[in-house]
DNA sequence: CCATCATGGTTCGGTGACCGAACTTAGTGC
DNA sequence: GCACTAAGTTCGGTCACCGAACCATGATGG
């Protein structure tokens, strides 16, 4: 990201946290890619970015190990389901903005229990992994209906991929 | 921000939430703030943030609700309190990328005990208030050595201010 | 076996955001 | 009234981002 030229004269973890995920489109990206987007023109057809920007952010990504390129797939690695906790907690807070309006419902899959804010079931009381996240369309989830946006309505477990 | 236009044609709420806090030196201003950071040229001795982009992030931080200017002091909202759990988890999250170094401590001002990656203290076993962390310098916190840094470094309660 | 299409990019010129430095304004101390 | 500081604004130059056009590779089909 380059920030001065980069974050290095801040002592602090969050500042090279966002020499990774930073930018521009980068954790709508994550978000995609936790929501089972793999592959490039998926994630073009749902975030309209400009193609050139898309592939640097994704090879930027597979740099820092937040993605693993598979063939034409990205695939989410370890480090990169670690950020599941920021994007959930930034997402919660982004729903107190305006409206309050839920997009998406997060479920326990275990037990059908919607996660609260910081990531955890209330009825089982503890965290839940994101591979064990049940993803639900919540209301006001019409606007776009492209392919991805689309399959992405269908209710799916986090990370597994949108498409067979 | 503008992302495209704007996000709004991203019908989530981390895109709303990224067109407040994803712009370059938002979020570490936000965190600044949660240090205890008020002042502008407090701000600009701690970041090295050009003035006029400082003043435009504090103006839309205000717009937005998440901070509220003061006189000539920008003081944390209990919106901005929100973002707490975003900064802290992105925080943690950025230890893990090189060296696990930690810059900070956060502590349970109650008990003294560190407070975990997704916030609650491991013996009180419950989410830490931002106004209950006590802060402490961690490992390898030497390196700048501006007047802000140094009043950092001083043991304190988050959101008290640095200065009297 | 060649034409066509889909996918996954790269290249390129124009525009807007960001940068550091210089300047302005408002308040303080003496 | 003059120096000094804090808090900005203004201003060129530069760099990242943008959309559109172009290119490479592999699958499909006649």
């Amino acid at each position: 990201m380059a920030l001065g030229k980069d974050y290095t004269s801040q002592d602090c973890s969050l500042a090279r946290a966002l020499e990774v995920v930073g930018e521009r489109w980068t954790l709508l990206i994550v978000r995609d890619a936790f929501y089972g987007v793999r592959r490039f023109s998926d994630f073009r057809a749902h975030l309209d970015v400009p193609k050139a920007v898309l592939s640097d952010r994704l090879q930027k990504l597979v740099e820092a190990g937040v993605l693993d390129k598979q063939g034409h797939e990205y695939v989410m690695t370890s480090r990169g389901r670690g950020l599941w906790p920021v994007v959930h907690t930034l997402g919660r807070w982004g729903e107190q903005l305006h409206g309050s309006l839920q997009y998406r419902l997060f479920l326990h899959a275990a037990c059908g229990t919607r996660i609260d804010s910081d990531g955890r079931c209330p009825s089982c009381t503890t965290l839940v992994a994101p591979d064990d996240v049940e993803l639900r369309p919540g209301a006001g989830s019409e606007r776009r209906d492209d392919p991805v946006s689309k399959l992405l309505r269908e209710p799916h477990r986090m990370l597994e991929p949108i498409r067979p």
